[in-house]
DNA sequence: CCGTAAATTTCGCCA
DNA sequence: TGGCGAAGTTTACGG
């Protein structure tokens, strides 16, 4: 494709705010809080309607260079190479990518107003220790979620055991490490400080890494195994999602 | 486009391993580690030549839903709805693209041999203290780099200052958070194990958080400015790698 | 704006 | 393969 046809189409689209996709050769720079070199290749340029701007090569999850969403974006032709420009502020970054051949453009405008629903979040697990809080343990009693601590943190769930005794959970939707021990031990420092009783430190999370367990031992923290599955049925939307996912 | 074209268009660009791209109008739901539904609206979809499936709405930097490489691909027609199904196992978890319209079909092997080079990470940070550790502080002297410590964690940099006192540099390419010092004491903690001493400890960061001067004063802490910039100019002048970096 | 923590984090290194 | 920590992490939710 003519870069000079290339550029007038990536313009028209940009000011129509429609999802713009350019397969190319290109080189691609990025100078900001890191700097990168990325030397020629073919690849795929995607422009949001946002001015979000995504490079991805033909293999793997991330894009290798970005610009986020309200980027300035530049077009020019200099020596027969077509370059896109998009620029942030606070932090200052450049995104520049230069487009030796253009393959394709597509673009167009796009309407997608769906919402998303996640499940089986740590918030699940948080709630449904609220809905039904004998899953820590017979008689735990929630008096408090999201409690800010003084210095900095939030404990996930604070509450009462059965015998009057004040509890810090520490929720994570995967298996708990080293660092997750540390932070739940702050924690409980933290309710020291303010309370003037060590408080019994519970880690629930659906199990723990082997360098955790020793930091448990150290500091006294217990383990109660919580999956975020589990935490879903318990609250009961696994029924809203098993109509459109097949159960097996 | 009919859907049955779209189909073999699909599964004739899969068998060659080229990148593909469908725009259409989609729901999308996602199975696995966690789960999610994604109503219906007009977005894009990209597979890539490693059978890595990306879903990304009209705005925003993430994919909305994804699977990652070496994802196994079904397609199927039903009901009038092109079905796209991307399957892992370990963990297991399934990703269902479900197509009630077919906009438009790109696909196109691509060739991407370039070379990616990142600049002005912490590993820079690192390097540029070990080719001139007088950048922390007159008679400075690394002893060892990934320092790996008993319980768990490695130390940055690890060295003795001009007193001959042991001395642990923990390093971050962004301001420095309670976090960050939190754990800089615990590898504090783990050389006092080791050793019998208390070493020194100093974050090497461009700036700290407010809150984490607070936990540095508690723990003795000591702040040495260093930007990944700086790190990179330090290291350019060693090796001449500035050729790279700063060329607008 | 800063601070705090989650995320289907992903990715890369190393034992 | 699993542990460990960085990342231009991004995103969301506070104050």
């Amino acid at each position: 494709m003519e870069l000079s046809e290339a550029l007038d189409k990536i313009r028209r689209a940009l000011i129509n705010r429609e999802f713009t996709i350019i397969v190319g050769l290109s080189e691609v720079f990025y100078e900001g809080r890191a700097s990168s070199i990325l030397g020629l290749g073919e690849r795929v340029i995607m422009i949001k309607s946002d001015y979000s701007v995504l490079v991805h090569r033909p293999t793997g999850y991330e894009p290798t260079n970005w610009q986020p969403p309200n980027s300035k974006i530049d077009l020019k032709i200099d020596d027969d190479i077509l370059i896109i420009e998009a620029r942030r502020t606070n932090p200052s970054e450049v995104l520049t990518i230069k487009f030796h051949k253009v393959y394709n453009i597509f673009s167009q405008k796009l309407n997608d107003d769906a919402d998303f629903s996640m499940y089986a979040t740590e918030e699940d697990m948080k709630r449904a220790i609220l809905a039904d809080p004998s899953i820590i343990e017979a008689g735990f009693k929630p008096i408090e979620e999201e409690k800010k601590l003084k210095p900095s943190g939030f404990i996930d769930v604070f509450g009462i055991d059965s015998s009057g005794r004040l509890t810090v959970i520490e929720l994570k939707r995967r298996n708990a490490t080293v660092e997750d021990i540390r932070q739940l031990v702050e924690y409980v420092k933290g309710v020291e400080r303010e309370y003037g009783v060590r408080p019994r430190a519970i880690i629930a999370a659906p199990g723990v890494q082997r360098s955790a367990i020793r930091e448990m031992k150290i500091n006294n923290v217990e383990f109660k195994c919580l999956t975020p599955r589990k935490s879903v049925e318990i609250l009961g939307k696994k029924h809203g999602l098993d109509k459109y996912v097949g159960s097996e």
